[in-house]
DNA sequence: ATGGCTATGTAGCATAGA
């Protein structure tokens, strides 16, 4: 089974990349972040007519989450129980057996921001909530833009991003207890290439200088780490025309 | 390298991203 995580930075302007892609790697599941569609506008049909199913929880502008996936998406909950959150950021669904959870983990803006709070309080909700479902659902997959780079070697320069969003300790611990929870991050469970990212600014020409992020991340219970074969960054997509500035990681699992 | 791109909503810029 293969299971992907792409932040598209809008469904809409994005959706050519997402079909070539789908049709290249055919991927059984992809978890999609800032779709910034309502649900009414959902590009169902382009999508279904590509040979997936979807489910999705959107909104107009901003964030908006969608699984795409070859076998209908079942027993679809969208948010995190008992976290009262206006923004749509979470959307869980179980394809062929498997727990897929997709996330979109609140940017933060700036350390001593109100965002970087929410941040933080989203983050400790998301993690109690995975530790019940880690009961419910062995198998369980947590895919999306966690907006943190775990360590510094997930970062171009991390003497320039200490301590700022996305690096701070405070919210590196976080990712670490979700790993307590008994996650494996994917990525780093194989030997992969030097300044591996996710993510690249759009200016300063980032993506061609090597300048990124390792941002977007496939968590799997200990169940489904057993079972990652490899994990991959494709960045061909970011290569393209008016690329998504985030590249889609790719987790396989043996049946 | 200092918000330098990009997308959205909306009608000339404001907000957000990471």
């Amino acid at each position: 089974m293969r299971i992907a995580t792409w932040n598209v930075n809008s469904l809409k302007v994005r959706l050519p990349h997402l079909l070539d892609w789908l049709a290249r790697q055919q991927p059984d599941a992809v978890c999609i972040q800032e779709t910034k569609v309502e649900d009414a506008k959902f590009p169902r049909e382009a999508i279904e007519s590509a040979g997936y199913r979807v489910a999705f929880s959107g909104q107009k502008t901003y964030n908006g989450v969608a699984i795409i996936a070859k076998n209908e998406p079942e027993d679809v909950r969208a948010g995190i129980p008992g976290f009262d959150d206006e923004h749509k950021r979470v959307i869980a669904a179980t394809v062929q057996g498997v727990r897929l959870v997709c996330a979109y983990v609140p940017n933060g803006q700036t350390v001593d921001s109100d965002k970087y709070r929410y941040k933080l309080r989203w983050l400790a909700a998301f993690e109690a909530w995975l530790g019940a479902e880690l009961h419910s659902h062995p198998e369980l997959a947590v895919l999306g833009d966690y907006n943190i780079a775990p360590a510094d070697e997930d970062v171009h320069d991390p003497a320039a991003w200490k301590d700022l969003v996305l690096c701070s300790a405070p919210e590196r611990a976080a990712f670490q207890r979700l790993l307590g929870l008994g996650f494996k991050d994917s990525f780093r469970l194989l030997t992969q290439a030097e300044r591996s990212y996710t993510w690249w600014d759009y200016r300063m020409m980032a993506f061609r200088r090597k300048m990124g992020m390792r941002i977007d991340h496939i968590l799997l219970s200990q169940q489904l780490a057993t079972r990652c074969g490899a994990c991959l960054i494709d960045i061909e997509p970011r290569k393209l025309e008016r690329p998504s500035d985030h590249a889609p990681v790719v987790a396989e699992l043996a049946d």
